[in-house]
DNA sequence: TCATATAGTGAGTAATCACTTACTAATATA
DNA sequence: TATATTAGTAAGTGATTACTCACTATATGA
């Protein structure tokens, strides 16, 4: 493993768990045994290394979304979108928990998985004849997004048995 | 206003929105027009205001939450949850977005709304005679908790048609 | 009235912050 | 082999951090 890769895996680590603010740029280095002043040169700045962060979740999850999206059939589309969240690996649940409390600072018009799934969602609802398809997919969406936070933060959480649930509630199962 | 509620009010506003850490005890000050000393005498620590606040934010909430308790149907112990989103006032907002983010910090096994309803609305779905209670009130508090989040966050969002599409799903309207 | 407690301030404190600089070691390329 | 680029460090930088301290003004109660 480079330094480079010690400090991402460190800071990853560190910024989920404690928070990007209370994270100094001193305790990665220590962390990752690595002078501080490599982190600049790597990262240009501690926003810098966040960016890079969400850049590579983002790309670890980018195949995943594009299979949602390749399905034709519309409850497909919806049953993969339910049953994405049992996909995550735990090894990705740093970067996830990152990803969700960015999401959480104000700015953000949308959140979660939102910005991911929605399109997608309201297209397979449209075509499975919903009639406020934008309302529905919001829920689920919504609901997802409930569940995704409580599996990033409670210990050793088992997702299965919430995403049956909902895959019954929707007639998917 | 007492200048001990000037320094509550204005760090509400700055916790709330650019986060605790991200927020000095001089930038409170500064707001509040007080000298930065008077909020060591007030609270002790940066972190005795943050505990102040929750627990004003908590008190403003009890009653509502007592509500819900003291219904005996449990259509309306499950209909007034849903429909608690809708109590809630813009006024109160910053609270609650300080609420659920310090929620978000890892080790709370609990989260949002959970600790305060979970109990109630597994009583109530079991008297409606739902088989696997504890699995249907965390979908719920689930669901809830993503709208929440969702409204917190989002600017001017009406979570009047959420919850009214909730309410339908679970036939309550 | 006088003592005591509380409200409030301004000027500090040491520690920590993100970041820079001047430098060396290693590696690639022509 | 010579040159240039990159990887890496140690020791700083000024600014900001949460918090303290010595002090004054105001109010309260016996």
């Amino acid at each position: 493993m480079t330094k480079k890769e010690l400090i991402l895996n460190k800071s990853l680590e560190l910024f989920s768990s404690k928070g990007f603010e209370s994270t100094s740029t001193r305790s990665i280095a220590d962390a990752a045994e690595v002078s501080e002043g490599l982190i600049f040169k790597h990262f240009k700045s501690k926003n810098g290394l966040l960016s890079a962060l969400l850049k590579i979740g983002a790309s670890k999850s980018t195949p995943e979304i594009q299979k949602i999206k390749n399905h034709k059939e519309p409850r497909e589309v919806i049953s993969s979108c339910i049953k994405l969240l049992l996909s995550i690996k735990k090894e990705d649940y740093p970067y996830w928990r990152l990803y969700f409390a960015s999401g959480f600072e104000e700015k953000s018009q949308t959140i979660g998985l939102e910005p991911l799934l929605k399109k997608v969602v309201i297209e397979a609802f449209k075509k499975l004849g919903f009639v406020k398809t934008e309302l529905e997919a919001e829920l689920l969406l919504n609901s997802l997004n409930g569940l995704m936070i409580k599996m990033l933060t409670t210990k050793n959480y088992n997702p299965e048995p919430q995403v049956l649930l909902i895959l019954k509630k929707y007639r998917l199962s």
